[in-house]
DNA sequence: CTATAATGGTTGCAAGTGAAACTAATCAAG
DNA sequence: CTTGATTAGTTTCACTTGCAACCATTATAG
């Protein structure tokens, strides 16, 4: 079996942790998209600017959607021009200040927000099926190592 | 502190399980990407056709690399063009069968996939700096639990 | 042999994306 | 006040995406 390759590479995309990674969250991703797509028609912006509107008492403004979902706030505007016009949303201009928008559900809206929520974490149970609390606990935090070790690389990277 | 909220629903995006896998995902995907798209010019399908060719004794047509890699027809034919162009990639019409193609890394491909192996490896165990060879194994085996409950639901959902 | 279907791969098109430019309002300085 | 800078949010534009339609070739049926 000899070979003339210099190194012989051996990369398997199969094995390699973002590959996997990816794949694992299409499945997630789907799985969970379809609740709200099929069901609703909505997208994962107005989705997720409904899920931090439908928490909070208060009206809040885009920039605090954005902030609060990470969502950019090109799609946050997005998303709340889909909402507003399905009449999930009602919008008003912050009259303490007039570049403001002031948001929230209206009624309709967080009667679905009610729906979307039990069916979603009817759902979440579903994707952590067999997992015990502390497996769950225990994947959680594994994605935070590594997503706070990805997030360093990429802070060095910028220097 | 009397509500009248029906049912005060409290539900927490940043504990929601599908956005923390979004949130992971996004960070492994960008620190990952940003080797092959800031070092190299590539995109994501292409560096993955180019993991399955680079792989591979013998060439492959188009098909094969869809099903290696899980890439759809449309990208792998985007991805080949793509590579093609800019010399790593050789295609020959298959003689057997004249639909196929005959696809292969060039010297210079293989050249360029030999150091990107090699970053990204590095990457890769940067990712999972901390993680015990368990612990990796848990995380990885978590993952695919979990895409296996999801991937369920989906096909009970296609009845 | 045709005719029809099936397969491999590419392309057209309509929708989605995000960086950057833009509008409007407020703030800060002179 | 005016001028310039900052902030909130929207729009534009170039690029990506994926479905469906497509072309070419091979396989199957009559």
């Amino acid at each position: 079996m000899l070979r003339k390759d210099k190194k012989s590479i051996t990369f398997q995309l199969e094995k390699f942790f973002p590959y996997l990674v990816r794949i694992y969250y299409r499945a997630v991703s789907q799985s969970v998209s379809s609740i709200y797509e099929k069901d609703y028609d909505l997208t994962v912006s107005e989705w997720r600017a409904m899920a931090v509107l439908g928490n909070s008492k208060d009206p809040l403004s885009a920039g605090e959607i954005v902030t609060r979902s990470s969502i950019d706030k090109v799609k946050v505007s997005r998303a709340i021009a889909g909402l507003t016009k399905a009449g999930y949303l009602e919008r008003r201009v912050d009259e303490g200040d007039r570049r403001k928008v002031a948001l929230q559900l209206t009624r309709s809206g967080h009667y679905v927000f009610e729906e979307l929520v039990e069916k979603v974490q009817e759902l979440e149970n579903k994707l952590l099926d067999g997992f015990s609390p502390e497996e769950k606990e225990l994947l959680i935090s594994f994605m935070a190592r590594v997503r706070s070790n990805a997030e360093g690389l990429d802070k060095s990277q910028d220097d």
